[in-house]
DNA sequence: GTTTAGCACTCACAAGCTTAGAGTGCTAAA
DNA sequence: TTTAGCACTCTAAGCTTGTGAGTGCTAAAC
């Protein structure tokens, strides 16, 4: 349906969009000529410009304005124009090490690369925590804390861990817990969910009691999309005028809140692209009203086959592709590569008990 | 150095404040008269104001406008001036039931208070989890995940749970980390920090690395001053169009980032009251430059020399404390109770395994 | 002595007007 | 096909003015 870019078309555009993306304001055809010494002129700018518009990759905030870049204007630059670079050594070994200096905790994991990515990009980060493929049964372990209380830690494969209290209908002892717990072990573990349903009722009272427990509590986590979700760079996105403008911002950031409608679309992009896959959704690209306005970068991280997680930034549509998408690549291939060592490498050479 | 106000002066204070809460425009003397049909003229009201703002309770944002409280204002309604009222009694119930139907699962409370009062409050809530007073060991779990990666799971009394992933230096078999398990149980089952640290050597190697690595994480534990802490209701506070004058309040959101800071802040609530105990800051009060303009109400909740948690509530200084305060007040009883009876009453009557 | 009516005065705010300047679209010439 | 030139458009900022809300003060009333 369009006619394809000339060179000179696709180099303004390019231009314009890295022009606005940079100040903020309408960018006007001297301004291009003089800033890049272009070797035509201003009314030749503005014929390709009007050019442009037509084809729906720029607009005019009004007539007598500089040109803006449409979301159409973004999704060409991001995807044809962008000269894709990777994100610079020494700031690859610094993040790295970081990690690797952290203590091989998920959490603590999550929580870091949420702050660097929210850093770097300067704007709103989003990590899931990985998120099994599929539910299995690891371990569970029954302490009792105190009188009918019973504290349940449910393992699954991957490493994630449930608890939950439990009120039993009458006092038992630590020493018949772990009986329960040892047999419910021996006879679930490595289990997924649909084989544990097939399991035979259990004789002994506490031990079914505690068996539903478990397969509800599975089925709870199977259920879920994604993992706990962290988020870190509010204030980035609070204190950039714009988003004093754009009400809409403000709009996409309720998304934090409503962790659910947020587990969802951060569940879409694992569905929708690969492990190392990066997805840019530029303004309301794809049914999420609430993004108007704003732009996401995902990516999938994980282990092919065992867990997957998602990650990305939250910014308004004219934020630095040519900084985040480097950046969100780079901490995904991260990520992905520790969840590797931890869970698939028999023996790395480099790490130690401390 | 104040001299004390007239019954007349504090009913007027009364309802400048009230007036300017629910406003947000500079009280006139005139509306006043009308609007509370007060049996003086304007003009007295207008020579209490003058009174008033003499003696710092309210001031002008300029010649010729009505009049605004101050901190010192605001400090005065809520020590003397307002009226303390309970929260209805079937708001009471509706909230209770919320939490007697989830399970018993302190994530899963923390989260609902969070929401609850932030949805009742119209401001942005804090909880921080309840934090033992005293660190003492409850239980150790070792389970092999993958190669040498061995998941812990620490207990302390309390409930408190505490994972992490160790890396050993040669892989070891599940049954050899049970039993080490199982000593470091009967070993430490119970013991404060102090004690832990006064035990000997462990002759095995295996059992004298993971009583090490025991040993670090009760420190962290009991060098945090708080919990883990958990938000909600940010748009309440995006959303109002005071958000937009407050430069202020954006600062203030700017605690909930640095987590740290947030916990100190709330480890002092934590100090400073006893539980039930309710604690308002206005303004820069207490040293938080970051308050400015702000205000916060807190309250400890939890067992009395067991676990204490700290609860709360951020929003602008024009806040509605009438609301407010008893919703934080009746929060904090509520989970005082929920903790009460999980860790000490011996056998509640009413809940049940379900 | 306290209260209040009356009035002059102050100030913010909105509306209307003007000007400056940035930027365009178009046309005609190169 | 490119570009110089020019008329035209539109915004933003500054200025003026009018309006109304609200005060402080004074002098009279209670």
């Amino acid at each position: 349906m369009m006619p394809p870019l000339s060179e000179r078309q696709k180099r303004i555009l390019l231009l314009v969009v890295r022009e606005y993306i940079e100040s903020g304001q309408p960018v006007a055809s001297q301004a291009l000529v003089r800033r890049y010494h272009l070797e035509f002129s201003p009314a030749t700018v503005r014929n390709e410009m009007a050019a442009l518009s037509e084809m729906g990759y720029l607009r005019q905030p009004h007539t007598s304005a500089g040109r803006v870049p449409t979301e159409e204007g973004y999704r060409f630059f991001v995807t044809h124009l962008m000269n894709q670079v990777e994100l610079p050594e020494e700031l690859q070994h610094t993040i790295t090490h970081q990690f690797y200096q952290s203590k091989a905790d998920v959490d603590e994991w999550m929580q870091l690369a949420a702050t660097i990515l929210a850093h770097q990009t300067r704007a709103v980060s989003l990590v899931t925590a990985p998120h099994p493929e599929q539910v299995r049964f690891k371990h569970v372990e029954l302490i009792s804390t105190q009188g009918r209380q019973v504290l349940m830690v449910l393992v699954i494969e991957g490493g994630e861990v449930s608890q939950q209290v439990l009120a039993l209908s009458e006092p038992v002892t630590q020493e018949r817990l772990s009986q329960v717990a040892q047999r419910l072990n021996q006879a679930l573990r490595g289990l997924t969910l649909e084989a544990i349903l097939a399991q035979p009722r259990r004789s002994d009272a506490l031990e079914q009691d505690i068996f539903t427990l478990i397969v509800q509590d599975l089925r709870r986590i199977a259920e879920q999309p994604a993992g706990e979700v962290y988020f870190d760079g509010l204030t980035n996105v609070l204190e950039a005028p714009e988003f004093i403008e754009s009400e809409e911002l403000r709009h996409a950031l309720r998304l934090l809140e409503e962790r659910t409608l947020l587990k969802n679309l951060l569940a879409r992009t694992v569905e929708q692209s690969h492990i190392g896959g990066l997805q840019v959704i530029i303004g309301s690209d794809a049914g999420w009203e609430e993004l108007r306005q704003c732009s996401m970068v995902l990516a999938r991280y994980g282990v092919p086959g065992m867990l997957t997680g998602a990650l990305g930034v939250l910014g308004p549509m004219r934020m630095s592709y040519a900084r985040t998408i480097p950046t969100v690549r780079f901490m995904a291939d991260l990520l992905s590569n520790l969840f590797n060592e931890q869970f698939t490498a028999p023996t790395p050479p480099s790490q130690d008990a401390r």
